[in-house]
DNA sequence: CGCAGTTTTGATTCATCTCAATTTGTGTGG
DNA sequence: CCACACAAATTGAGATGAATCAAAACTGCG
């Protein structure tokens, strides 16, 4: 069931340009990074609506066609894979100011499931559109370059922290990333709600959810975290940092 | 007439648009896809220079300024990515055909190492010539973006496989990959060369090396393939397909 | 031919999974 | 607003798959 709450209409364009790219909170980490005024002006008729979507909706399905991809401009949602005998995995976790859908450019349908796990609201960026304009917006083009550079950059990070790390050392890395990317969105980098149950922090980390239990309980039993179901407080983040840095050496 | 004329080239040009990309070998499955004699023509011309490695060379390390990626002509790489600790994570292995360095672009330096199995040849694309020439070339463009993508999605199946299956099924999984993608260039999907060592490729599945030995040990008891060192030939495609399916199920 | 690196195989240990029971939290309807 | 049902999380005990430690066999190269 696809939500299609869209808010549309070129008649309605001046109250959408009001909340569009040029003002939107997330536009240092979007797609617009580095846009002149005109260019970014460009990119707002590019934007062609907006999305919500209740917390637990898909925002696509694999298999369905791609044409767009989103820019997050507030919530938090997962992306997952199924297979054919029901197993699935979560590959990631995006917040506000990040951009989905990229896993369905080269198949023209998107190979992963999208879903809010909070309130979310997206743009939606026609990639057609994009790419058009991307042509005469150097900056642009560039720009979108680096954000697919960096996904591939973070699934690298991702497969040495499956590949390589304990599961204590793994939370600690996902807790460390959460915090970082809170931080750099000007929210506080120790204190901040899991939007993941432990079960999708499992399979994100490759662990199962008990696990997942396990290792937050110890993290607060050595006096580095705080735990009360999804709040997490960390209380000592260069204890946690350290514990990646001797990761293995021992 | 699929060569632009080759008398109406500079005199210079002459020997390298010998092996240039419009007659290149790899030409599927890299980047000009599709393309008219005209565009390939320009791709011919923006492909700088060739460049040769030998077993073990680098073609980039970690930290390297990023200015181009390649496109591997002949060859084997392995990539992976080194921590401050000194351990190190195989993420993957590319073949001819495939593109390297995208991980370059996000941030102006390459942040794996790419290094040559076997002896090998790559096509150097210098990054920006190649954004300038798709902004005229929407194909090229396109396809460029296609490429970029199918990495995403490649890395989101290994993560899938590093969080979700056993050792054996890890190597199953690995072993199918190999043979299809042989088979996508025209040579034996059941009878290759392995590349790397099982430590590499231990590295690369998320386990040790005894545990790769071990597995292709059992997987050559159980009659599903023939194991000489590197030398590997897959007695029973079907079943090892079957095990990929079955994966977990029980 | 011999040496170094790679691979295989075995015995043991250890981390995580599995199974299971309990607690806590959340949402719904009376 | 409370009670109930259901989902999520914690915790324990035992099973298991992969890691570790160790030794032997094989390969390829100088």
């Amino acid at each position: 069931m696809k939500v299609a709450n869209v808010s549309q209409a070129p008649a309605v364009k001046l109250h959408v340009l009001k909340d569009a790219c040029a003002q939107c909170s997330a536009r240092e980490l979007c797609l617009p990074l580095g846009l002149t005024d005109e260019e970014l002006q460009r990119l707002d008729d590019l934007v062609g609506s907006r999305q919500k979507l209740k917390r637990g909706e898909h925002l696509y399905r694999y298999g369905d066609h791609f044409s767009a991809i989103y820019a997050i401009k507030v919530g938090f949602f997962k992306t997952d894979v199924i297979t054919e005998d029901g197993r699935d995995h979560v590959t990631g976790f995006q917040m506000n100011g990040e951009i989905l859908g990229m896993d369905g450019i080269s198949g023209d349908s998107y190979t992963c499931n999208a879903i809010a796990l909070e309130d979310s609201e997206v743009c939606v960026i026609p990639f057609a559109d994009l790419e058009h304009l991307s042509t005469t917006v150097p900056t642009l083009q560039r720009h979108f370059h680096r954000v697919m550079s960096r996904e591939i950059v973070r699934d690298h990070g991702i497969m040495m922290l499956l590949g390589t790390l304990r599961a204590e050392e793994r939370l600690v890395a996902f807790l460390l990333n959460l915090s970082q990317r809170y931080a750099a969105r000007g929210y506080s980098p120790t204190e901040f709600h899991l939007r993941a149950t432990r079960d999708e922090i499992g399979s994100y980390l490759g662990l199962k959810l008990e696990t997942v239990s396990r290792a937050l309980s110890q993290l607060q039993d050595s006096g580095l975290i705080l735990v009360q179901q999804k709040y997490i407080r960390i209380t000592a983040l260069d204890g946690l940092k350290k514990m990646l840095q001797h990761a293995q050496a021992c």
